[in-house]
DNA sequence: AATGAATGAGTGTTCATTCAT
DNA sequence: GATGAATGAACACTCATTCAT
């Protein structure tokens, strides 16, 4: 079997099973098995069940970023790129619910294991909505603040899709998400002038 | 050592360690070490580890609830009622961080496995805002898009504190997120009014 | 509690547990629980689990052996006392099967262990052998396999009672296990005579 | 190690040790040690101890279960056919005493948990005496009751061997046995006979 | 004398990792 | 390079025994 065979089929195995019952969950017998591989030919790709972890996280998390990245290279505009941000959000959820799964409940234990080899996700967001205030797009706000309440509203809806309490893709509430987060970002800003 | 001292140092013991490397990082005999306390003793109250991080987890989950439910009983308009409730979250977070990481990060577990002795906060705040709608005190929304959109907004900036992204306590940021979220919820029901 | 109450208590308890469970399937607490005594209160009068069933086994094991040897003294010619060993032993299994089937399934790991305060069951028979032989009132034969044989008769029915094999109670059997035991021994005896 | 060798050191340890101080007095590290073998590798070849114990008691039953009813198959005469029985019996015996009495130990707590894949021990003899009465071979009798007359008989006296009451191998005593218990069948019959 | 909570050694079992084939 | 059996260090859990009250 092909080196590459055996990595996509194990990485597709691995990212189902843990998304599906955690990392801790999951044994390397089970994404063998899943993956129709040998428990050996797995350790000649990855070092250890951490590092296949860690790395298919690190994937998944920097791919994110790097995407992100694009779309805020194409759209200068505040207002359009939230709007593009967002929608690239549900699509990947839509697309691949799993890995967006695995995302969200292996970064608790991921994250602080993983290094950079570019942006996160949070750090696009967050640069997006600084250079938005410094170029007086949008009122004044902590970015950081920002982009937590931007993440937040995205990313509990998604929680809620998986489990079960919205139904539907996510991509048509888009939209609404978009407005919901500009929203909230206005009001940010309006309540730190209030405090001044 | 009395009972109730093995209880006591157990449950702080173990929402530590369960906060800050997951139910499954952590061993029995990590938790009885921390505790000062045997293995052995921990059975006596405890049928099993599972049952453990179910009961302590089901506490903290419903005992929020119950607090949420009260402050909704006390308060029947529907914006200082977002105030006071957010207002709650901040204090809980602030008073013991390690209960809260515990519940934001268990909760994928062990959140299906709990049976329901009342109220959890999300069916609280979904109700008040079923309830403020009906009574026209807001624009129409789905509630479980609104909480959806006002659970992130408080829960992710609540995990930006936790991973360092944001300094200082909790309490002081309240009134923003109280702010930020009321302005998402209206946004979400004026889209709502543009769709039809 | 008094100290006559609390044994009396647990050895009958223990006695139904052992008997249903085996030794090693009945724990203190078990026994602790059935007999409404407290674990504690177990340790005051038997100085380990062992040895309370050691003792149990021993108090059954040698009462036999004394009732069959009182049997014995009153009845010097050996049919009739094969007949009155044998109703015994059908009578003690129909009164208490929970002890005779302890003492079957204990002995294998108990026998060993008790040191003799009394005649045992088979040298009871043993001797009874020896003696009708001495006396001339029966062939020669080797009394230990002959009381092999008239145990084996004896023992394995009641182990096909145990077993549900064989219905209602035992004692109508005796004068047929009987009548089998005399036949056995009277064909050992031919036997030997046809080797020399 | 080759996997067939772990097995038979497994079962041979296994069956020795379990003889020697039941199943319940031997841990999986026993075996491990005595097999020379790891724990684990244990599990690769048995889901459980239980399992262990079962399917060794089960082989060691069932085969000689298939013995005995090849023996009945080409022996349709009684007498002859109870006289190889028995010879068997105490081939069996002085070719593996561990495994004989790991049978006559383990029968009590394995016996009800094994399912049935041919025909027991116990079952094979009492057909043979149930055709042997319908045949007009031998006066009617109970044929459960006459099975255990026969099992009594010898195996009560391979427990004798084993407890070091009777001395050398236990094949020169099968045509004493072999009489005692055509002699003790023919007296149930007789019994029944004077019942009636 | 009695209680029952605490102890801690020991149990069966799992599983990430290694390695002979 | 691939396999899958073997390893051995955990792990959750049990239970005979002790001991403060």
């Amino acid at each position: 079997m092909r080196a590459t065979a055996v990595k996509e089929r194990v990485e597709h195995a691995a990212v189902e099973l843990f998304a599906a019952r955690g990392v801790d969950g999951v044994s390397i017998a089970d994404i063998a098995a899943a993956a129709e591989v040998s428990q050996g030919a797995l350790y000649r790709h990855y070092r250890s069940k951490d590092e296949l972890a860690a790395r298919l996280f690190a994937e998944a998390y920097f791919r994110t970023g790097a995407e992100l990245a694009a779309i805020r290279a194409a759209e200068p505009r505040f207002v359009p790129l939230i709007g593009a941000m967002i929608g690239h959000f549900c699509a990947l959820y839509d697309r691949d619910p799993a890995r967006f799964r695995f995302m969200l409940i292996a970064q608790h234990d991921l994250l602080p294991r993983v290094t950079d080899p570019g942006p996160t996700p949070v750090e696009v967001i967050e640069a997006a909505i600084a250079r938005a205030v410094a170029a007086g797009e949008i009122a004044p706000v902590d970015a950081t603040e920002a982009s937590a309440v931007i993440l937040g509203i995205v990313l509990q809806t998604a929680l809620f899709h998986i489990y079960g309490r919205l139904p539907g893709p996510l991509s048509p509430r888009a939209p609404a998400l978009t407005q919901a987060s500009l929203a909230a970002v206005t009001a940010l800003a309006r309540e730190r002038l209030a405090d001044e």
